[in-house]
DNA sequence: CTATAAATATACCGATCGGTATATTTCATT
DNA sequence: AATGAAATATACCGATCGGTATATTTATAG
């Protein structure tokens, strides 16, 4: 990695933190420079405006959602198993208090609704890639007889995006894993009582 | 209505569009008095400072919100069509797509919950009104033998919104009803092969 | 070691921010 | 109609924003 690549990588990452913490409107480049002790000029040799950078922080943000999910999925060996993962990781992320604070795509999804079409669009392709993993687990459940048959894949994968990114933005309101936990173990019930076999 | 409370009021409902759109740190004073024709020092006249409004505007927001929903409750007999009164609702406010865009509580949370302690106050307060309006129809139900004694109301209570505000969060994203239609199904599934007896 | 280009630091730009001070207008009371 | 107060308009403040131009440093190839 060469010098510009570090700079540029630092940048992300506390762009990442930041953006993610107090939004992209509320963030400055300042911020995000001075926390690494970068400046502008390095700053702008990188990045060609601030649009530039949020997109930047977000596709990082996904990435380093998607390798650390993808991990824990292959080490499941069923579709049951596989899907419940969403109840752990999502649990660890509020638990640990750190970064992440909160999902990248629920609060990018938020922000970016009415007012920022390319994260917009960004949102959607994180959304749609999620919810075809979950089809994807879903499918291969039904083919090796876990998963009932009559499930439509679709539908409760968004259901269960929904149901989680509620329960994360309730857990992050009340700064508490309660609610949290409480709206999981309808997840995990869901799962349990009416998709397996 | 006096000179000064009409001012207040326009000022309050121009800021409540324009936040619940934009976000509170996007949106600037300038914004909302030219917006109405309204002038800085009419505006200062009538709030402190930014935070004021901000306030003043989620509260607003908040208060239309509840005033609709407690009448079509009212309007309803029984406790499974009360519940049912929330799928209606927020189908409607995704719908008609203009003011209010989405749900202030959502939109707030997200932004409020690592920034803005006194909203995320408020939002605290507004959802644990709605939790508790959900509870309160959920005993109300099983007194008259409508609900199954068995159900834990508060845990389906954030069920529930978790459920509803993740969806609200996909249609808004996805600009389309399907995803609520579809998170909806299994809301309405819920409450008439779970909780009703 | 030196030349050169890449990378970074510094200084500055106009615009706009939230907020204030003050001037002017509008309104109710007499 | 005159007056005093409430409401609103105007002008201005320092700070900070995103962004640019340029100076300086740093790394690297010959």
């Amino acid at each position: 990695m060469g010098k510009a690549e570090e700079t540029r990588q630092a940048i992300i990452e506390q762009a990442a933190i930041l953006f993610n913490k107090k939004g992209y409107a509320a963030t400055s480049i300042p911020e995000i420079t001075s926390a690494k002790g970068v400046t502008k000029g390095s700053f702008y040799g990188n990045f060609k405006n601030k649009e530039q950078i949020e997109l930047a922080a977000f596709d990082y943000n996904i990435k380093l959602m998607n390798i650390t999910l993808r991990n824990k999925i292959k080490k499941r060996d069923n579709a049951i198993d596989k899907l419940l993962v969403f109840e752990d990781y999502y649990y660890d992320l509020i638990k640990n208090g750190k970064y992440p604070a909160g999902c990248a795509i629920l609060n990018t999804a938020i922000e970016a609704d009415d007012t920022h079409p390319k994260l917009n669009k960004r949102v959607i392709a994180a959304i749609e890639n999620w919810k075809n993993s979950i089809i994807g687990i879903i499918d291969k459940g039904k083919k090796y007889e876990q998963i009932k048959l009559e499930i439509n894949a679709e539908e409760y994968a968004l259901f269960f995006i929904a149901m989680i990114e509620g329960a994360i933005m309730l857990a992050k309101t009340y700064k508490s894993l309660d609610p949290l936990k409480k709206v999981m173990k309808h997840y995990r019930r869901v799962i349990l009582q009416e998709l397996k076999v």
